[in-house]
This record gives C-alpha cells, structure tokens and sequence, in this order.
DNA sequence: TAGTGGTCTAGACCACTCC
DNA sequence: GAGTGGTCTAGACCACTAA
C-alpha cells in the first residue's frame, strides 16, 4: 500500500468493493463470464452479502454486470448505441423495421402525457404499444398515445384491437403533415408492464423518452418510450451533413 | 378490497409501500416538504428500516423525493427541463452563459475518451472543467478534452492553469470550422469528484452526455458531461419550424 | 431438487447538519 | 449534542432457473 494516505476519508467499503471488482472484470473477465455467487464473494472479500449486493448493483447500473435470478451474474457486453435521432421529421413507424406493433387500445390518456396533449383527461385516445428489438434483444417498450380527434378517419375501421388496428391508426398518423417533434430524456424506472416485455424486473432503471409530434399547430400525438437503461446508449446521430434542406 | 385477486402475484413490500407513498405524496404533502424520518415511518409501515429505504430510494431515483443526510428528506419539485439539443452547431461556450468554466489542465487522456478521439493513450490534451448552473443549482459537471493538436496556437500561450487558461481553450476552439458533432446519452454514477461538484454522494445516478466535435474531418474535441438524473430532464428542441424568431 | 439472485429483518455504528 | 440519512452486519426466507 505505497499510495494510501492515513485514510481521512475512510471510503465506503462497497465503494472500494466497485473498484476492485471493476477492474477485475476489465483484467481477469471475459464478456458473458459467469462469476461466483454472492455468497462466495463475499466471503472471499469478507464483507456483508448485503454490502457485497450494494456493489454489484452499482456496477450492473452502469452496465458492465447482468444479474439474472435463478441464473447468476454475469460480465455484460458493452452497452449497444441505440439511434434514436430525428434524423428527418417522422411519424413514428415509417421507415423502420426495428420497432414491432404489440397492439392497440381505446383509453384515457394519464394526467402527464394529457397535459402534453393539451387535452383533457377524459378525451378518449388510442393507445399503441410497440416494442423495439436490437441486436435480437428487446430495448424498449413504446406507448404512443393518439387522441381520436388527430386521426378521425379510425372510427370508421372495424375493430380487431390487436396489432392489425396499432398499425392501422399509425397508417393514418402518416398520412398527416408533420411540422415538427420535440424530445426529451430522464430517467425512470420501469413499471411492471414495460419490465416484463423488457425481460427485467419491476422497478430496473430506464431511460424515458417522450417526443411531442407536431402537426397544424397542435399536439398530434406523443410517445413515450422506455428503454433499458443497463443496455442502451442513445445515440443522436446530428453529424453536420444539412439536417434540413427547408 | 373490491379489486384485489387472489394476491397470486405477491408484490414485493417494497413496491407496494413506493406506490403508497408516491400517492401520498400527489395529495398530502406539498413541494420542499419535509417527510417524517426514515425511522418512524418504518415503524408507522411496519417495515424494517431497509424495507422502508428501498422504497425512498426509487422514489429518489425517479426524482419525486431529495434526500440529505444530516438533514431529511424533502418533497422534490418537477424535475427541470434541460436544454442540450444542438441548435446550431456550435462550438462549446459560444453563446451560452449556462456554463462557466471552473479550469483547465493537460493530461492524457483516458482509454475510453482516446478511442473517441482516434487518439492514442499517451497524446496529451487539454482538459477544461465547466460546470453548468440552472435555477441557482448545479446541475452539470463537463469534461472537455481537446487534444493539443486541435489548438496548437496554444502551446505559445503562457499558463495560468485556471478559469482564463479554460476559456482561451474555448476561445482557439471557437476560430475553427465546425463539421458536424453527434451525441450520446446514457446512465451512469457519479463519479467522487463529479458528485462534489454536484452537491450529491459518489455513485449517484447521473445522465453522462457524451459528445464529439467534428471538424476538418476529424474529431476535435470530446466532451463528457454528467447531468444529475434526479433534477434534470433532457430536452432536445427539433421542433421543425427553423427554432422561432419570435 | 439444488443453486441462484431478490426480499426482508432487527439491530449497530458512522458522517453529516444544525442548533 | 441531538437528529438525520448512509453504511454495514448476520442472519432468514422466497422466487426463479435449470438439471
């Protein structure tokens, strides 16, 4: 220990446990590796499971750890960059093969993505779930609201309510005028719905994505979308070459 | 109970006492409130205090509560929108005065910053540290690295290693054309030094945007900014219609 | 059925803030 | 010094996965 220095900042033991147990990964890991159980682990570092746990969720929030029940823990990839630029303005679902439809549904919007609508609570809207695969992997799970006004046409089509209809009310969406999107990113965590179609458990960290898409000076329809935040880099891909050719 | 089922899908207590709470906090408790101790509302739960912290801790992370030793815990106010978006395509510290540079040293880079910058380990850049304030609070750490290569005036500049070494970088920066960048936005921890700087523990959950500077082909600067995820909401402003002059 | 990670308990002590 | 949240312990049991 040449470099310790009297210790006036006593350290946090699971912080320190990060440390080493980080760069063991980078040194003695290979992606995929299984490492030992918590119980053996902590053992050999001589700490507390809980304290031992307290590490191992740090490392597995920043990515470089999966911890699965009944399976183990293992050292994860890196993270996979995951587009999700505006590169031109788009309806959702228009050119890509990466976000799949589950299905559709009749609803009332809840209050946070209503006051994005500039709608009431109880106007009705259509509620399409879509799920994004990358990598042979789900990332995110979508619920992309559409008030019933922006896509008046619908109420005519017969009612399968399964992902005939989600791609039928995203067929009327693109046949409107975008004018514009706006986006924005925090972090969340997952409710149990969204953790289940993302292979996590309730309560994983997530980045929300919510994008407000302009059309005739109104809120058209917004999305929000989950994605997992332990997999995910998000990427905004702006590079120069003339976003607009307006 | 009208609703209830079977409880076939027993609900961690955790999860349920975070959903009690989170509804006790929409109706009975307003903004910069102060909630009764971790103690006596695990007793007033009955749950064990760990139960009763695993809850407050989500709560936190999804930034409905601040927590601080010594201190209590508080109602959290919405979370601020923050805008990163790439309006135009500027250089760091253009018109900006959300940002103030804190210093500026030269070092080489770490691993991960080297690959951004198609650099090798051992070339040396300069590094400013800027801290970036909103509503009187941090809410931003940054680490800009600017390999020497890209300002070689500088080297002929004397050095005061401080704020006005930081803000000549900039300044070098600035006189160069600008290509294009592209930005990457994922969760991370604090780092010690960040989480100082941003008034929270180490580890602590941050939104870490990643961003390169494109210029003559090459990538001229890096820069590694942390913005804490309990306040901040990204916002990223593409609405269509040329950014308003209004 | 054996082994894994996830939840939970009832304590203890520490670091910090404020009076 | 009193009170807060942060760390840590040594157990126990549960839910899940795979052989």
């Amino acid at each position: 220990m040449g470099t310790t220095q009297l210790e006036s900042v006593p350290e946090p033991k699971y912080w320190h446990l990060k440390t080493v147990i980080s760069e063991a990964l980078d040194s003695d890991f290979a992606v995929g590796e299984i490492l030992p159980n918590e119980r053996e682990l902590a053992a050999r570092f001589g700490v507390a499971r809980a304290t031992l746990r307290q590490a191992l969720e740090q490392l597995e929030l920043e990515g470089r750890l999966q911890r699965r029940r009944g399976v183990g823990t293992t050292v994860a990839p890196p993270r996979m960059g995951v587009d999700v630029s505006t590169t031109q303005h788009q309806w959702p679902g228009t050119g890509e093969e990466s976000w799949q439809s589950v299905d559709c549904a009749v609803a009332t919007p809840p209050a946070a993505v209503a006051r994005l609508l500039d709608a009431d609570t109880d106007e009705t809207v259509h509620v399409v779930r879509r799920l994004r695969v990358s990598g042979g992997q789900p990332v995110a799970a979508e619920l992309l609201y559409v008030p019933a006004s922006s896509v008046p046409e619908l109420s005519a089509i017969e009612n399968p309510s399964g992902p005939g209809r989600a791609r039928a009310v995203l067929r009327e969406l693109q046949r409107r005028v975008l004018d514009g999107q706006d986006r924005a990113v925090e972090l969340g965590s997952a409710r149990a719905d969204d953790a289940k179609e993302l292979d996590r458990l309730p309560g994983a960290p997530v980045l929300v994505v919510t994008t407000r898409y302009l059309s005739e000076g109104r809120t058209a329809a917004v999305s929000v979308a989950t994605y997992r935040a332990d997999t995910c880099r998000l990427t905004f891909g702006d590079s120069g070459d003339l976003v607009m050719a307006s």
